[in-house]
DNA sequence: CTCAAAATATGAGATATCTCATATTATTTG
DNA sequence: CAAATAATATGAGATATCTCATATTTTGAG
């Protein structure tokens, strides 16, 4: 991890327009932070003493349960918060948040800056909002899973996250993400293989039937 | 449901002191709503004109999907809110909201103080923490329901509801809530009692071994 | 009070998903 | 660069969960 000084801070201190955020003023004691792929921004049981506030780049916020099981909740993208359940809750279990790529974060102290934030209705309608979406996307997902199999999730994440006709996610993370085994994972996957929805290009699949992987991930509009 | 007019409004009005919610003045638009056991506060897919405040009762959040099956995606109960999601987004899927009992709930209309709402610290503090802990429930939903079978999940449940030491809850909503068939249900519930932690009761259930369903209920520990 | 609808109940067979075992191939790190 | 670790891959058998069929009982509306 990498604290930004300087030059390079300023830089990223104007580029996004913390005005956006906060109405009151944060220079002098925010920080920029830069993290590597995999490392962890937040380590799961500890407790942060940051808000961060992701510029750039992919993180993703895992669980583990106490079968060992490991669940990615969910990604974390630019223009998203990281540690605002530590800045709301004085208990709470605290998640693991790791980066998947090379991302950039203000960091705010929450020891010097809690009693403002919390009074700051420009601070509070912005995380109101990604609460919102944050809960709605939750509830969507839990539903989901539990009304639909593998099958149709998998078509809709493949769709999602192809670029330019090809899949490429790794195998782990995506049972993590989606919540079944890594055996399972597979077998679906070459089910899509043998129906002809995709053809396997070394360690990647290229979708061949773009129609038969929407049809099964209609069910999921709204 | 039936709209609370003159003397009983403002006992309501006085009993729960809405200067803990807003910092700005409601009374003027706001109304106390009571709806009955199994009425629809707000039906799936149709925009609600207020904001509600529940103050006494309980609810169901429901959502259909494209197969037809019913998810119960949580409860609602006393100081919970109802209906924030439209009131922070123009464009929102509905979801339906039944009450479960007699229900009581201050509804403030969302044309009239929506700018307000928006602009009041303390009212969007509430919110916040109100919708940061449903994300957060939503989240632990969802990966549990991924990470361990029914059995651990339903004695959970049971340990949860039961009311001296009986389980009364209908099937038919807890298949919707904890989101199986209802076979499946009836087959973990008989095996709870062919192992002796429940004794059936005509149609409740008698807890037998607390200690048995504590033991399969740990796992949620966090 | 009556009838229709909803809830409870149970069986049998199908399918989705998991566990475990084992090999091979990448990737990371000292 | 080598050894350790993580990721990919596949088979076989177990189990969790679903679907459908059908019967009985309870509940709610008129």
């Amino acid at each position: 991890m990498e604290i930004y000084k300087g030059e390079k801070k300023w830089l990223y201190l104007q580029k996004n327009s913390i005005a956006d955020l906060f109405s009151f003023p944060v220079e002098e004691f925010i920080e920029v932070h830069e993290y590597q792929r995999n490392d962890w921004i937040i380590q799961e049981g500890m407790r942060p003493d940051f808000l961060f506030y992701v510029l750039e780049g992919k993180a993703k916020i895992y669980i583990t349960h106490q079968n060992g099981k490991v669940s990615l909740i969910n990604f974390i993208n630019a223009n998203e918060y990281i540690g605002e359940m530590e800045l709301l809750h004085d208990v709470y279990y605290t998640k693991g948040i790791q980066a998947s790529t090379k991302t950039i974060c203000f960091a705010l102290p929450i020891h010097y800056y809690r009693k403002q934030l919390l009074e700051d209705a420009k601070f509070l309608r912005e995380l109101t909002k990604f609460l919102s979406v944050k809960a709605s996307v939750m509830a969507a997902k839990y539903t989901q899973s539990l009304a639909f199999p593998l099958e149709n999730r998998l078509a809709y994440f493949i769709l999602q996250t192809a670029d330019e006709g090809i899949y490429k996610e790794g195998h782990v993370t995506v049972c993590d993400y989606l919540g079944v085994s890594y055996r399972h994972l597979l077998h679906v996957l070459a089910q899509f293989c043998d129906k002809g929805y995709l053809q396997k290009q070394g360690r990647n699949y290229q979708i061949k039937q773009y129609h038969s992987l929407h049809e099964l991930a209609e069910v999921f509009k709204n």
